[in-house]
RNA sequence: GGCCCUAUCGUCUAUCGGUUAGGACACGGCCUUUUCAAGGCUGUAAGCGCGGUUCGACUCCGCGUAGGGUCACCA
């Protein structure tokens, strides 16, 4: 490809905040389209608005997208940084009266007495738009627009055009809540001698009631950030926000960033809103969450288990505990945040250290406490009886038993003295996890129990 | 309110004039199962309305309606 059609896409993130999920969708399609062509990808901060720009929600966003595996090329421009290069098209558009210094009547406090306005032509204005088709809009309305506020403070619109144009942006990619800011930026791209890029407007990201997704009214749920917290996995999110307005056409649901790259287009994005759909994220992360290798999979959950778990002797006593946890808790988690839950109701702690029971919770429903002692003393003695304490040789030689006496005689109580909980994964996962004497032992202590 | 964008199951979407309108999430049922999950099978569920164009419209056009976006000395 030759460099006059190099495509060259941008990443103008304003650090005004917490990354924003739908700013996230839309990075995302700019590198998605970049990759695909192997073109650039300018990643410029649009920090002219010095009071609200902060370094750390820059910082945010660097970490946001190195999680996601979201690249761009160095360096990274800072528009607080480029005053002279406006300064220079400030002066150019005001030489050639395509903008004039103008007096105003101060209203507001903060205000200034001089701004730069531009000449507004007062024309129509159409361009094409590749999701959407032909725009047109009557320029007339937006009058003679300020385009900053002194000569070393320009205002978004004229930066962003002149920075487009010094950087050679080929293809605007951006959410469409920039649709009417388009005119506007054509008629400044037409006075400082800009050629038109290419543009295409993205859907927006919604919430659930159908209103753009914002911070204020809808919490943590539109920061990046908040997935990463939650233990969601980067590949699921990235699967995620790529069919939040785009799909190939095919039935595919589940794509590596690979796949991404190779099968995306412009002109299969979506025209209409998307709802942001939490529901279709959690099943994404589980598939990816199954297809975990062991050493990234332990990894994450000893990172996300409480410090309860990890920090307990018993449970670090075992080293081969999260292995074998791995298929268990790969069945049971969605993100990796319910890790805490289930530490919270209980439900992790019985792997590394025996339960205390109670008395009256060991007996199968209306069972008697005679039948209940006569199982678990069998149950014992089967244990012991076993070759190898496998868990097919257990649930064999469980099953021939509690076929006979009732299923729930046998399985309620063997679950209940193992783990202490009502629900668990099936009792001879448990047996086997805990090892066969720790599984006499238990089943031990409950026939004492029962005995008192 | 002006301007602009949009309109297929509850949600994400397929369909580029001719389909029993397909898939996924969620939901329901069944199977499996001592329980809770997981898994397998399966079911319910959609073209906003009215006019055109056409032999034929979800698909093209117009008008309504509805939803959204945008109207800063923010970005």
């Amino acid at each position: 490809m030759s460099d006059q059609n190099k495509i060259i896409v941008r990443f103008p993130p304003s650090p005004t905040g917490l990354m924003h999920i739908g700013t996230m969708r839309t990075l995302l399609f700019n590198f998605l389209y970049a990759k695909q062509h192997e073109g650039n990808i300018v990643l410029r901060i649009e920090d002219t608005d010095r009071e609200r720009s902060k370094q750390e929600y820059a910082e945010d966003l660097f970490e946001n997208l190195k999680w996601l595996s979201i690249s761009y090329d160095e360096p990274i421009f800072y528009q607080s940084k480029r005053t002279d290069i406006y300064k220079k098209y400030l002066h150019i558009l005001i030489e050639k009266d395509l903008a004039y210094i103008s007096k105003e009547a101060t209203a507001e406090e903060g205000q200034r007495a001089e701004v730069i306005r531009f000449r507004n032509p007062n024309k129509s204005i159409t361009f094409s738009d590749v999701i959407r088709g032909e725009i047109t809009f009557d320029t007339t309305e937006l009058g003679d627009f300020i385009i900053a506020k002194s000569a070393n403070e320009p205002l978004y619109h004229f930066a962003v055009v002149v920075d487009d144009f010094e950087m050679g942006i080929t293809h605007i990619i951006r959410a469409e809540d920039h649709i009417s800011n388009t005119p506007r930026q054509i008629l400044l791209q037409g006075a400082i001698g800009a050629p038109l890029p290419i543009y295409a407007h993205l859907p927006l990201v919604l919430a659930p009631d159908k209103s753009k997704l914002s911070k204020r009214k809808h919490g943590e749920f539109v920061s990046a950030s908040f997935y990463r917290k939650e233990g969601y996995l980067p590949e699921a999110l990235v699967n995620f926000l790529a069919l939040l307005g785009w799909n190939p056409g095919t039935d595919q649901e589940i794509f590596s960033m690979k796949e991404l790259i190779e099968q995306f287009s412009l002109e299969k994005v979506q025209k209409s809103g998307a709802i942001f759909n939490i529901e279709k994220l959690n099943w994404i992360n589980k598939q990816y969450i199954k297809e975990m290798e062991s050493s990234a999979f332990h990894e994450m959950v000893l990172k996300f288990l409480p410090g309860e778990i990890t920090d307990d002797k018993d449970f670090q006593k075992n080293p081969n505990l999260l292995s074998l946890l791995e298929p268990i808790l790969k069945d049971r988690i969605v993100k990796f945040s319910d890790l805490a839950e289930m530490a919270k109701q209980g439900e992790l702690q019985y792997y590394f250290r025996a339960p205390i029971l109670q008395k009256e919770k060991v007996c199968y429903k209306k069972s008697t406490l005679e039948n209940t002692i006569t199982n678990l003393e069998k149950l014992v003695s089967l244990i012991k009886s076993l070759d190898s304490f496998t868990q097919d040789a257990l649930k064999e030689a469980v099953d021939t038993y509690s076929l006979e006496v009732g299923r729930g005689e046998v399985m309620h109580p063997m679950r209940y003295c193992l783990s202490g909980q009502d629900r668990s994964p099936d009792p001879f996962t448990i047996a086997t996890i805990i090892g066969r004497g720790e599984t006499i032992s238990r089943l031990q202590v409950a026939i004492n129990l029962l005995k008192e």
